[in-house]
DNA sequence: GTTAGGG
DNA sequence: CCCTAAC
């Protein structure tokens, strides 16, 4: 932190978290002028702006260029080494020979020159090599590699923001110097901040431990991971030492003999295959050290915007999250470029266009589908389906929504949503699927109904059954739209309709046993189902019938704290209940009351209804009412008459009796 | 983020 | 149950 290199790369990350960009341009362009000598590789941000290389990404490249092959060989081969190599590869891909780049940039203009060209080169090499790559990854269980990519694009991406920032560090003083200073800077730091590390190690664990089933194949084997706690400094190791290490790292053996290299290596494999880390490390002069500022923290929660990484680590959920969200936004505006015509520029477009390559074999997360839907939706409607296609919906679409389970009972749904959870079929789901209730965006309606074929007979046919409306007929009927629909669509409706997710494990542990006690059929849920709108726009509807016990807690929750106080009743009578929202629990008042006093006071229709809507009985239904006249709940209309006839009470009966 | 109300 | 306006 004293060093001047430390501190401004600490503000450099602020900065950029925040969203100021001047600090960007500031760099790379005017920098560039400053000493068009030194060509560095430039990597685009995750917002499009172009973002220096640091040392670390030209750390590996010679090395990369000696082991492409032969990792990617690997990568083929096993699942595991798959995620670990794509990672490595795709954060070195975007990495240059550090030693090289860095010597001749103090040298002189021929150089430079000597250096861009090969520079280009290995460019060009990088990219070709990633490029097959990706199509292998793509080839192989699309599955593992989407998800793979997944945690990798998400760990190159907060890596890049890293090196990004220590490149920037590094362009504004000598190139020596920053190695030196760097150095320095890093012991400062390391100091400084080793109690903090200390402390990370635990949430790292966990964050290990709970991360993505698939990035846990890397994890799982690196037990030396533990000599990164702390210190984290492999320098001490033997080659051999390293040699371990890196076997247990990635889950393979390496010939390379390059101590530096290895211990690079290493140390990114560690930080790559651990979201969190990444963000909270940053490896330099091989060692990792606890980063001053992080990106991706700062996404998750801003207000946390604080040196302690640990706070990323809280829901990395989340940070998967909006780092794919993030992702995606670089897809999207990845087609826009700075338009500056130096050296850098071209080098740039060229990781461009190499980081838009990956990205289009990763799987795009729901937030992707629907924020494209709606970019691309503004322009080019036509080609928004297929684009979406290319970009590998389906296969996930397929994939996560594999529930044959789907009509099955308690159990069947248990199974279901802890493969959601757990990424079983895929990793993505967790991360993905989570947040949502499942009501899709608005973008995804557009995005249904913008789909080329027989949509609109499908919607025809939807509307139809839904207009039948009774919750059973809405089952049916959705079924049978899901299964009318063509293959295409059909990818496109489980997407749509699948969301349905319940929740974190822990909240549907509990939740599954208060279902079971209940009397209710619903477990059956996800009676998720699109219907369109009479506005030609679709809408899931999911429907979950009410049960008794459902109905009773609401009640009881309304006399405890009050009709009105939904989120209180929620939070507090309905903790169990994770679909049910306050606006449920209002909704669901409103009708009961109206129920009460529709059906109550002359009892004739207590039980009486044949609807298929559970039939409320008429001890809850009094007790409704009475509770709504206590509060003067009672709906105008029937108040009216109903109030009238009991004597008009109620009129001068407030809600004070619960306040 | 909640709540109320219409659809 | 969904959507939105209003708070």
């Amino acid at each position: 932190m004293e060093t001047v290199v430390l501190v401004e790369g600490s503000n450099e990350g602020k900065f950029e978290e925040t969203g100021l960009e001047k600090n960007n341009s500031a760099l790379s362009s005017p920098k560039h002028v400053a000493d068009p000598v030194v060509y560095k590789l430039v990597r685009v941000e995750g917002d499009g702006r172009l973002v220096p290389a640091t040392d670390d990404e030209l750390m590996e490249v010679e090395g990369l260029l000696e082991n492409e092959k032969r990792e990617i060989h690997i990568v083929a081969d096993t699942g595991q080494a798959l995620g670990c190599t794509s990672n490595e590869v795709s954060s070195s891909g975007i990495q240059l020979e550090s030693s090289e780049g860095l010597s001749q940039s103090e040298n002189t203009e021929a150089d430079a020159e000597k250096l861009s060209a090969r520079l280009e080169y290995i460019e060009e090499m990088l990219h070709k090599v990633k490029h097959e790559e990706r199509l292998r990854l793509s080839c192989r269980s699309p599955d593992h590699s989407s998800a793979y990519m997944n945690v990798d694009s998400h760990c190159s991406e907060q890596h890049d923001k890293l090196l990004g920032i220590d490149q920037k560090l590094q362009s504004q003083i000598p190139l020596q110097e920053t190695v030196l200073s760097g150095t320095q800077c890093m012991s400062d730091n390391h100091v400084t901040q080793s109690g903090s590390v200390g402390e990370r190690s635990k949430p790292l664990d966990e964050l290990i431990e709970g991360g993505s089933s698939t990035s846990a194949g890397c994890i799982s084997s690196k037990p030396d991971f533990s000599k990164l706690k702390g210190e984290i400094c492999l320098d001490n190791l033997s080659i051999k030492e390293l040699h371990e290490v890196f076997k247990a790292t990635f889950g393979r053996d390496t010939t390379v003999k390059d101590k530096q290299w290895l211990k690079r290596r290493i140390a990114m494999g560690l930080t790559n295959s651990c979201d969190v880390s990444t963000t909270t490390f940053v490896i330099k002069d091989n060692k990792l050290v606890k980063k001053v500022k992080e990106d991706s923290c700062n996404n998750v929660d801003g207000a946390t915007s604080e040196d302690h990484p640990v706070v990323g680590v809280e829901n990395h959920e989340d940070l998967l999250n909006s780092l794919s969200s993030q992702i995606d936004e670089h897809q999207t505006t990845s087609g826009m470029r700075l338009g500056s015509n130096s050296h850098e520029n071209t080098y740039s477009e060229d990781l461009a266009a190499e980081q838009r390559a990956a990205k289009r074999v990763r799987k795009p997360t729901r937030r992707y589908i629907e924020e494209l839907s709606k970019e691309e939706s503004k322009e080019y409607s036509g080609r928004l389906i297929p684009s979406a296609k290319n970009i590998g919906i389906r296969p996930m679409a397929l994939k996560s929504h594999a529930r044959p389970a789907r009509n099955g009972s308690l159990d069947g749904r248990t199974i279901i949503t802890r493969l959601d959870s757990l990424g079983g079929s895929g990793i993505q789901v967790p991360c993905v699927y989570r947040v949502r209730r499942s009501r899709p965006r608005k973008n995804v309606m557009a995005l249904l109904k913008f789909h080329p074929s027989g949509m609109g007979m499908t919607t025809t046919f939807v509307k139809k059954g839904l207009d039948v409306h009774s919750s059973q007929m809405d089952n049916g009927s959705g079924n049978k739209v899901l299964e009318a629909r063509s293959t295409p669509e059909q990818t496109l409706q489980q997407f749509v309709a699948e969301p349905k997710k319940e929740k974190p494990a822990a909240e549907l542990g509990q939740h599954m046993g208060l279902k079971h006690v209940n009397l209710s059929g619903d477990s059956s849920d996800d009676n998720v189902v699109t219907v369109p709108t009479a506005k030609g726009g679709t809408r899931r509807k999911h429907h979950r019938a009410w049960t008794l016990s459902e109905v009773m807690k609401l009640v009881d929750g309304v006399a405890k704290y009050g009709a009105g106080r939904w989120s209180e009743i929620k939070r507090l009578a309905f903790a169990s209940y994770s679909y049910r929202t306050s606006v449920d629990l209002k909704d669901k008042w409103r009708n009961l009351l109206k129920a009460s006093f529709a059906q109550t006071p002359v009892d004739k229709g207590v039980n009486s209804r044949k609807h298929p809507s559970m039939p409320i009985p008429a001890p809850i239904l009094l007790r409704v009412r009475e509770l709504a006249e206590i509060q003067s709940q009672v709906p105008p209309n029937l108040s009216a008459s109903k109030l009238a006839a009991c004597g008009g009470r109620s009129v001068n009966e407030t809600r004070s009796g619960y306040l």
